[in-house]
DNA sequence: GCGCGTGACAACGTATACAATAAGCGGCAT
DNA sequence: ATGCCGCTTATTGTATACGTTGTCACGCGC
């Protein structure tokens, strides 16, 4: 989908180009399919990414692959150790509880400013969205339902019109979808879709403070689903285990 | 010219370890080097960044800079167009309005919990940094100035518990220093230093809400010491000048 | 039998070489 | 004289080659 500028790409460029159509373009595409993939769960925490399988999968060499990595990595959503490679960042109970806490307060601390700017147009497409994301539900598809309510928050955010605001949000969505994989119970899925709904209402009412609370308990709801405890890393802390 | 990294490398050639004593270690010392300069106005917004003449510099090759670069530019403190090469970012009058939004309603946020949080040691960092401040405005040097501003925010917000919303802060504080590299007017500093102090003290005796409200006009005090007008931008939009 | 040292392999980090592109400039035509 | 076009140059983007380092396995010594 979206090759609609093809055409205009062609007639511009009088099609003396060699292979890569678009560059920088083509990084965008291959370092949003990593991003998906991790959002998505179809890459866990803790799975490698090597450099030359990456770059034979999308057909480039292991420099472009190493830029989107190092991207990825200032995203916090893969890690990169020294030498020893990319792997899915495996997000700590601490960084867990973290990023619950900032999603807390600039989620809820937004609803004010999207309630007051929100028009008909804008509501329409978070129903779109919080449809899409119960109807993956009822098809068990966990991928799409995890990608779609991030894109809800996302979405949500970026209506404030504050732009840095929304960034940080989706980078807090992003990391929470990592978080899910980590510490989500098999049954429970993240958000409920109800409170979804019942948020447009809110602010489609313009009822900014109530959306607030109803976004905090939401958003409380969702961390209580989680078992959030430390796994066994990998120090296990000997000492502590024998010498008691 | 420029041999002034022989003695690192003296160091590292006298050991078996091959040339680069530590190399993560050398990439993260020049990141920083370059952001220091960013925020202290050494490179104003609008300065290239050129990857040889930086290569020379810091006596690696261009690839190593490329890496920094990109890091920074992810930062926002660099703009990155495609192949025009690097420059010191200069933040839109849109950016610089969302930045302070962003800033008063997180670190306001983070009052409370660091009121709580507080201890006597913290008091005396965050005394020192402050006095640091006073002392490099008394003296006239508006970079140390600067930076140890942006220190004191950043370090007050550190103080939350929260590395992910403190990390936030910092990348704010980075950009507003920006903000004023472009906005601001000659005559007026960032900070009232004498805000800072009573901040503490604020602080000091647990009185989280009212120390929020503090930031918050202190935050607004700063925004309001800037002329936020867009300036000339690159396109002059000389239908509105000509044909009015 | 078990632990440790050494060697081979594989993966990453760095540098350099090459290709492609946009800006600057001079010449040429009108 | 002026405007346009092609060439040159400077600068970034990409790939590949090489060096370094971490890991694993095999063998030796205790």
């Amino acid at each position: 989908m979206s090759q609609h500028q093809d055409l205009a790409g062609q007639r511009a460029s009088g099609s003396r180009r060699g292979k890569g159509g678009d560059g920088a373009e083509r990084h965008e595409v291959i370092y949003r399919s990593i991003s998906d993939a991790i959002i998505e769960h179809r890459l866990k925490p803790g799975a490698r990414l090597r450099e030359d399988a990456l770059a034979e999968v999308f057909g480039i060499s292991r420099t472009g692959i190493r830029k989107i990595l190092q991207r990825l990595a200032l995203e916090q959503l893969v890690t990169l150790t020294p030498r020893r490679g990319a792997s899915v960042t495996r997000p700590t109970a601490d960084e867990a509880r973290e990023v619950f806490e900032a999603r807390q307060m600039v989620e809820c601390g937004l609803m004010p400013a999207v309630a007051q700017r929100l028009d008909e147009q804008s509501v329409n497409a978070l129903r779109e969205l919080s449809a899409q994301e119960q109807k993956a539900l009822q098809e068990g598809d966990h991928s799409a339902a995890i990608r779609h309510s991030a894109d809800f928050h996302t979405h949500i955010a970026r209506l404030a019109g504050n732009a840095t605001l929304a960034e940080f949000v989706e980078r807090l969505c992003f990391r929470s979808s990592l978080i899910l994989a980590v510490y989500g119970r098999p049954g429970h899925l993240g958000c409920e879709t109800h409170d979804h709904e019942a948020l447009i209402s809110l602010l489609r009412e313009g009822r900014g403070q109530e959306a607030a609370t109803l976004m905090g308990h939401h958003l409380r709801a969702v961390e209580a689903t989680l078992a959030i405890v430390e796994e066994d890393q990998e120090a296990p802390d000997l000492h502590q285990i024998f010498l008691n």
